[in-house]
DNA sequence: CTTGACCTTAGAGTTGACTCTAATGTTTTA
DNA sequence: TAAAACATTAGAGTCAACTCTAAGGTCAAG
């Protein structure tokens, strides 16, 4: 049985942040100590892995839960509900990518446009295009 | 002159935002009505539109306080600075990106290696993959 | 002169995922 | 056995950029 920081030193999570995770029902101690400490089995460090696995995939902790849930009684869930969840969050990133592809876009075209040097602002560019409401941009 | 509401028409913001605005020190109204209605001038407008525009372009508000600052006295302000705050961004824009592509491969070979289908999750090779730690995905 | 739309303020709430604090209790090590 | 290292809890704080609330005051139209 692992104590605390152990398992947060064997997953790279905090202490804290496994606290965390317990008072939101994502992962608890199946045991405690005599005085209280939280005591981590095999299992719970399973767990604890899997969550770490699934936040590093980029989903929330909602997501975690129900991939949770099913993970505990893998017989009474089928693919697709797993499927759903991670199709969802694909979608969610490629959401975010296109936005940030296009800021990206932005951002550069402004750059390109200034010389960046050591005249004053007067002319420059970036100000310019901002100042028309980013129209140019 | 315009009251905030139709300041906030004019600029796709809100009379909340904007008042959000004034308490963080980006855009006050230049002058009250005589019972205490916000009214903003054609400069106020300009700035407004300033602010958006820089909002649309990705820059945090911190940022746009900073162009403001450049904005308000051009002539003691470099092209450099502005590009800096600019390249500051944009750098930050593309770490961004590149952990959303890193996140969007991983979660694309996850549902390419799963069938989807009404089976139950007994096998699912998503669950899998989390399960080991994520040492496949 | 009343109704209703609009405005004012200070301040609290929202989101998500932590992160930290304070006050105290437990275990380990020298 | 004493100190150091680690643990406990409830609850508050953090970040960014809003977003909303309550309890009122103002203004334009009919």
């Amino acid at each position: 049985m692992l104590k605390i920081s152990e398992l947060a030193e064997r997953t790279g999570l905090t202490p804290h942040t496994l606290r965390f995770y317990e008072k939101h029902g994502l992962l608890s101690a199946s045991e405690r100590s005599e005085g209280g400490y939280r005591l981590y089995s095999e299992q719970d460090i399973r767990r604890a892995d899997f969550i770490r696995a699934a936040r590093s995939s980029g989903f929330s902790l909602d997501d975690i839960s129900a991939l949770l849930s099913i993970r505990l009684d893998k017989q009474s869930h089928t693919c697709e509900e797993v499927t759903v969840i991670t199709r969802r969050k694909l979608d969610e990133v490629n959401r975010k990518l296109a936005e940030l592809k296009s800021l990206q876009r932005t951002l550069k075209t402004l750059l390109d446009s200034c010389c960046g040097g050591p005249e004053n602002a007067t002319h420059c560019s970036i100000m310019e295009a901002l100042d028309a409401g980013g129209r140019r941009v």
